[in-house]
RNA sequence: GGGACCGUAGCACAAUUGGUUAGUGUACCGGACUGUCGAUCCGGGGGUUGCGGGUUCGAAUCCCGUCGGUCUCGCCA
């Protein structure tokens, strides 16, 4: 048989399948899995696309002997047939099939790995992020963020071929450009032709865009990458991050959303999460939510929509209550508001102390509350209301008996902004365990005939738990679904059973569940005594979708946020100005967006009354973008700045291009920029911005593969006419932290630096 | 800049809550094994418990400082 005459592969390690049988191929890639039985080797052969089983067997001593040497993650060569498996895997793609090694080339050799790529058992693939970050080339080669990065190329593309087919056109605006309007701090880059001279990178393409719709392109848009020196979050990439940039000309806002909303409706039926449940968007049209509904009903201006727990106003009751903290409050033109909690008292004291604690840990004073029960009222604010108070509280929000009332005072914002914390801490602590987890290897060995089946069809067992389902006196079997074992069409088993102390209380899955591996299933899903829980077995996406069903239906009648539901909205009529700390009138988002009502608004109304053409869009409570009607009129901006202290010189210094640019016949104006990186989180579900990023930065805007920032030469700075002056840094050495006032150094490859004389040894003083 | 949690072998985690020689898994090295597939089994090497100081007869454990990590408030569209 001849060889396949490309020098490095004639298939991929995704690709084999039956019919390849019999024919003699070339692979390359990593060895992921090296399995030596001595007369056996089995390699397991990935790449890009897939994972391909490599045999080698006694028949070839030598071929045998340097196939056991190979060391994990290094690259290889193989020639070889194709033949069928004697036990297909039904894990793999390629599970049918495997290769019969003939030739076998070392083409790059790994050292001993830093990090394992290979996930070991019981292990997170999260663990030790500086790690993952310092290798990040072998962290990206790790399924889940290999695939990450993969679908974060779906998101994208998805975005610019929506774009395109509304009309759009592409741009790229400079990077090198001057300090923006935006509110962030700048990163400045130092002008060599121009010694003392700084460019900014951009934290925004947003004059760039609106010259272009000055320009009469009509319709822009950018993936554009926009850079702002503020401090990390999880859903906050430090530095540097992406945005869905785009503007349009004589629009409405109604215009802008139809395009962004059409966009995001269509995304989860484009970007498909292989093994994981599909995505499904809970309303379209998205609702359009007033900025102050969006208070009053959630506490926030980026309303998580998957549950209801709404809030509610009671001033009324509490008006002449003799209760001066709530009286005081609404005597000072604020409000009360209140939370119902269904069932929340039956959770326990140690619920109400969690909720209390953690709007503590925000800064809270506490959490006034009352315990409903089935006559009695009881609670930390019992003793202080009136029984008519009570009464009015339990027919207002309709309490039953067990559940827990929460109340908030002060302004509107503030009354309504603590019980919006309460809300979302509520579905937290009920959702833990909703994640669905991979449990196939405790049920490795089970001699349950449904699951049995199910499993060697498929391979892959799943599971999730709702916390204390079983334990509120609600009949879970029929929020669930009545029979304890099913089969579903493809296959697909789904056992489902209560929990007590001693494990599952259902047959089925107790049969399932050997004795011996009761506890790890316990700690590998986290279940207690009163929880349901569900599993299911077949294949990656059978399993998924099976318990994704379930987990609707149960998050439906429990009011709790469904994992696979995207709830997306515009929040409109944000107030345009807001008084800031010392109580002086400010911007209160956009200082560039129209004030509704135009010049007249700001002429002849309170200026905290005037609402502006300014929005978002939030999904499942997380802020994905803001945008505005621009005010493209320089009367206006003159008057809208006049009202925050600015002369009009000042408006023409600072902005002078805009300014310039709208004098001379500038299209009405508004767009939106919604994040790419929080977009690609909220679809694969990751908690962390720095799993869907190829090579983020840590927390501290460090790049620790590139080792970046880092110092320069002297020579640069000398060409730069710069100076390193850190007198007003402290007097701590930055690398080690001693008492040591840190000196410039060149070192010895002409690099300057700062430190301490023991952190930098060797060095001449500068 | 403030707060919370964390730091033990290359990596993940233990150490009966202040008590003998700091353990287990994985990775690494060696051995056994003819169909494995997160292989299994046996053996071996590997530790300044981040660093500095303090309390104590005795510190991985308690206290202070510091460095580093994660989350969070401030900041940030």
């Amino acid at each position: 048989m001849s060889e396949p005459s490309h020098p490095h592969r004639s298939h991929t390690c995704g690709e084999l399948r039956p019919e390849h049988i019999g024919q003699r191929v070339k692979l390359s890639g990593w060895a992921y899995r090296v399995r030596d039985q001595k007369h056996n080797v089995f390699i397991d052969l990935r790449d890009h696309y897939g994972v391909t089983q490599l045999t080698f067997d006694d028949s070839q001593p030598e071929l045998i002997a340097r196939a056991r040497e190979v060391r994990p993650e290094s690259v290889l060569r193989v020639v070889g047939n194709v033949v069928a498996r004697e036990k297909p895997n039904p894990k793999l793609e390629t599970g049918e099939v495997e290769l019969r090694v003939e030739r076998l080339e070392v083409e790059s050799p790994c050292e001993t790995l830093p990090i394992q790529v290979q996930i070991p058992k019981g292990e997170s693939d999260r663990a030790d992020e500086e790690g993952r970050l310092r290798w990040r080339f072998l962290d990206l080669r790790r399924e889940r963020l290999h695939r990450n990065i993969v679908l974060r190329d779906q998101v994208v593309r998805h975005m610019r071929d929506h774009m395109h087919a509304e009309g759009f056109v592409e741009f790229q605006t400079p990077i090198l450009t001057n300090s923006s309007p935006e509110g962030a701090r700048d990163y400045l880059v130092p002008s060599r032709l121009h010694p003392g001279q700084f460019y900014a990178l951009p934290q925004a393409p947003q004059q760039w865009k609106q010259m272009l719709m000055a320009s009469g392109f009509d319709k822009y848009f950018q993936i554009a990458p926009c850079f702002r020196d503020e401090d990390a979050r999880a859903d906050r990439a430090p530095g540097e991050f992406y945005q869905l940039d785009m503007e349009m000309a004589y629009v409405t806002q109604e215009d802008v959303f139809g395009v962004i909303e059409r966009m995001y409706a269509a995304l989860p039926e484009k970007v498909q999460v292989p093994g994981a449940s599909p995505k499904r968007v809970q309303q379209f049209p998205f609702p359009r939510i007033p900025y102050w509904d969006a208070i009053d009903r959630f506490g926030t201006d980026k309303p998580e929509l998957r549950f209801g727990l709404e809030l509610c106003d009671v001033s009324d009751l509490f008006a002449s209550s003799s209760f001066a903290l709530f009286s005081d409050a609404i005597g000072l033109g604020g409000r009360v508001k209140a939370l119902r909690i269904p069932g929340g008292a039956r959770e326990g004291k140690g619920a109400v102390r969690r909720l209390e604690k953690h709007v503590k840990d925000l800064g809270y004073g506490g959490l006034p509350h009352l315990i409903y029960g089935d006559d009695e009222v009881g609670g930390s604010i019992a003793k202080q209301t009136t029984p008519e108070e009570r009464a009015g509280i339990r027919e207002r929000l309709q309490c039953a008996s067990g559940d827990l009332v929460v109340f908030g005072c002060g302004s509107r914002a503030a009354a309504a902004k603590v019980l919006g914390e309460v809300r979302l801490e509520v579905a937290r602590q009920r959702s833990r365990g909703l994640s669905v987890r991979e449990v196939g290897e405790v049920f490795a060995k089970t001699r349950q005939p449904t699951l049995r089946a199910a499993i060697d069809a498929g391979g892959y067992v799943k599971a999730f738990r709702i916390s204390r389902l079983a334990l509120a006196g609600r009949d879970w079997r029929s929020i669930l679904g009545e029979e304890a074992v099913r089969a579903g069409e493809d296959g697909t088993a789904v056992l489902v059973s209560a929990w007590e102390k001693k494990g599952p209380t259902e047959g089925p899955l107790r049969e399932a569940l050997h004795p011996k591996v009761l506890k790890t299933f316990e700690k590998l899903v986290g279940c207690a005594e009163g929880d349901v829980v569900a599993i299911a077995a077949g294949t990656s996406e059978g399993s998924s979708r099976a318990l994704s069903e379930l987990r609707s239906r149960a998050c439906q009648a429990l009011d709790l946020p469904d994992p696979d539901v995207l709830a997306f909205c515009f929040i409109v009529d944000y107030p345009f100005y807001e008084l800031d700390e010392e109580g002086q009138l400010a911007f209160s988002h956009n200082p560039f967006s129209m004030p509704q009502g135009g010049l007249e608004a700001l002429e002849t109304q309170d200026p905290l009354d005037v609402l502006a053409w300014q929005y978002d869009i939030c999904c499942n409570g997380v802020e994905l973008s803001s945008g505005a009607i621009r005010n493209h009129r320089p009367e206006i901006m003159y008057r809208a700045f006049e009202k925050v202290g600015y002369t009009r010189e000042q408006v023409d210094t600072e902005f002078g291009m805009m300014i310039k640019a709208f004098k001379h016949g500038a299209p009405p104006h508004g767009g939106m920029a919604p994040g790419v990186d929080r977009t690609v989180m909220l679809l694969l579900d990751e908690p962390n911005i720095r799993e869907v990023v190829a090579f983020p930065k840590n927390q501290r805007c460090q790049d620790l593969l590139a080792g970046a920032p880092g110092y320069v030469y002297d020579r640069q700075l000398r060409e730069l006419g710069l100076r390193i002056d850190l007198s007003a840094h402290g007097t701590r050495c930055p690398h080690c932290g001693t008492e040591a006032p840190p000196r410039e150094h060149v070192d010895a490859h002409g690099y300057r630096r700062v430190g301490c004389d023991r952190c930098i040894p060797g060095a001449s003083e500068a």
